[in-house]
DNA sequence: TCTTGGCACTCCGGAGACCTGAGTGCCAGA
DNA sequence: TCTGGCACTCAGGTCTCCGGAGTGCCAAGA
């Protein structure tokens, strides 16, 4: 009964403390919600939920904060992901349908998301390791440079330069073209570079075959490819208060460490599930005073990659939670048809 | 002869400023320059620079500091670009000679510039408009749908994916690319895309060569990729002091907005010539207390897109345009071999 | 057992007063 | 033309004071 009341008080102060930005009293707490008790009432809940720590006072006579347990507590009870409205539901639909290959899905998505939610928005290319080859390349650029382009399922394309020991003639070019095709089309990169090392072994080594498997095996298995990564609404940073040495700065230098980006938005296998870290609960204690709100997104039912936002702690949940879900279920959509 | 002191007095109020942030006085100026002359001649000479409007002062019983006009003159006439050190052209050569492709140069020099020069790093992809066509490619994805691959002399690029009306043949696939590139290769895009007009009237209006042309052509012109940049090194936003909303919120703003960015770069017409633009020059009032210091760079002596550093008007400016003229320099070297 | 009004208490933060030190402008003499 | 001297200005740190918002706790009422 009062266990219900409390919650409802938690919820009513993560609220106005997210819109207030301020720490928010048992006064104002009734007025503004209508709790229909008086603040003395909630005075007795707010003091509870201090001990069971949700919420702290940041000095003796001042309102209440949520903690990072509040907040957590908020999120995982207190809070259903409130759908998007129509209007924003077409905008969504409008700006990604515009979108003419992944690099430009991907940017658009970025602004989006930086859009919809006043945060800064990050989105994961879709990584390489789950998608399959759609299609290679080999195009003669002098008779002993080749230009090697792979395609894959994800749209992303991949291009290398391999110098020849021997001159290739354009009917070599167009067999090993084939042979190379046939062997990988449609296979996932990790069986993809299995098969192009067989084909090695059964051209007798042949040098040219050899060294444009190479390119291609290193092109497949290329990390850097892994990591990339758009950022977008960084001016939303400004949101941030005034804390810039302690908060904006670390999350400045966060937001150009991919690495650090890609550990934030969560490891890429925890699916489509729309996750929360609230504060002190990742990996860097710099940036205790930051949520991240992230899913997974991709064609078909793998996730292949993440995206999602970077806001204070004090940030509005439902709303970010909202905009990410609703972002990458559109962009798998559109993945999806491609 | 009291002229030259005045420069040098003026010199010695950039450098000093630079450094300490803080407004500088006659004294400390005799004290760490050694000017030879006493603390109330720089006075005088101060209210002559100030009446000429190079410098001012913030309140009345302060140091002074350089105005707009002041720093304009000390980069015209008061300082010579210093060559980077030999360890610093080491570290360009190393860091960028690593790179695999173009996408790949432009990170690093980003990267790099950012390091160096301890400021917001900005580079514009090499743009189209000037380069050449290098192949064209074809690859059938199913018998009504293709994948159409532009790349350019500049290592970029394009792909689109068409629709056809009717089936076409890998037969057919051929001949159609062997027309195109013996129509485009080597050709600038601009040419090239006459080109392929001409090829549609050629061929009778077939709708398979009009809808691949349409397709190329619209990816020839794309000013989306006119556009593309890289940022880096938005931490170093920190360095600018305090003045977060007047200053560093904007300059946020702008450079996620990239048309703003190549306004501020300087239009690619210039050429190679290293630009200064200081504080209120540019065209954004926001950004009145930010300078840029830009250089056009590419392959051969055409300058393909520019690069350069965004940063607090009190920045150094012999430090940043040595290393902007360097990494320029250098990238236009590794574009030209490739 | 829970809720409520009352009351004493705490303490942040803004306003005002004060002072110091850095820096200036100007003048008269070298 | 330069220099030393002197009076003047003023930002910004420190100190104090005070009001108001907010609390905790208690005793009475439901």
């Amino acid at each position: 009964m009062q266990e219900e009341r409390r919650l409802a008080v938690l919820r009513a102060i993560v609220e106005d403390y997210v819109t207030t930005e301020e720490p928010v009293g048992s006064k104002a707490l009734v007025e503004r919600h209508g709790l229909g008790v008086s603040p003395a009432t909630v005075r007795n809940d707010m003091a509870a939920l201090e001990d069971e720590g949700y919420i702290t006072q940041p000095h003796t006579s001042a309102g209440r904060v949520p903690t990072d347990k509040g907040y957590r507590l908020f999120v995982d009870r207190l809070t259903t992901v409130k759908p998007m409205s129509a209007a924003e539901k077409r905008a969504i639909a409008t700006i990604l349908d515009g979108a003419v290959d992944l690099d430009d899905v991907v940017q658009r998505s970025v602004r989006l998301l930086a859009q919809l939610t006043r945060q800064v928005a990050v989105v994961q290319y879709p990584t390489l390791s789950r998608s399959t080859v759609r299609h290679v390349e080999l195009i003669g650029l002098t008779p002993t440079r080749l230009l090697v382009v792979l395609i894959l399922s994800t749209g992303r394309v991949e291009q290398r330069v391999v110098e020849l020991a021997a001159e290739v003639g354009e009917a070599d070019l167009a067999d090993l073209r084939t042979v190379v095709n046939r062997a990988v089309v449609g296979e996932i990169i990790a069986d993809a570079a299995a098969a192009l090392r067989g084909l090695v072994v059964a051209s007798d080594d042949n040098p040219t075959t050899a060294a444009v498997v190479d390119v291609l095996v290193e092109a497949m298995s290329d990390h850097r490819s892994d990591e990339r990564i758009a950022v977008g609404g960084a001016a939303n940073l400004a949101r941030f208060g005034d804390h810039f040495d302690s908060a904006v700065r670390p999350l400045l230098e966060a937001l150009e460490e991919h690495v650090v980006l890609l550990k934030l938005l969560g490891e890429a296998t925890t699916g489509e599930v729309l996750t929360v870290r609230i504060g002190h609960e990742g990996p860097y204690q710099e940036l205790a005073s930051t949520s991240v709100v992230a899913t997974g997104y991709g064609p078909g039912d793998e996730a292949f990659a993440r995206l999602g936002v970077v806001g204070p702690t004090r940030m509005d949940y439902p709303g970010s939670m909202a905009a990410v879900r609703a972002v990458a279920r559109y962009v798998s959509r559109i993945l999806d048809e491609a």
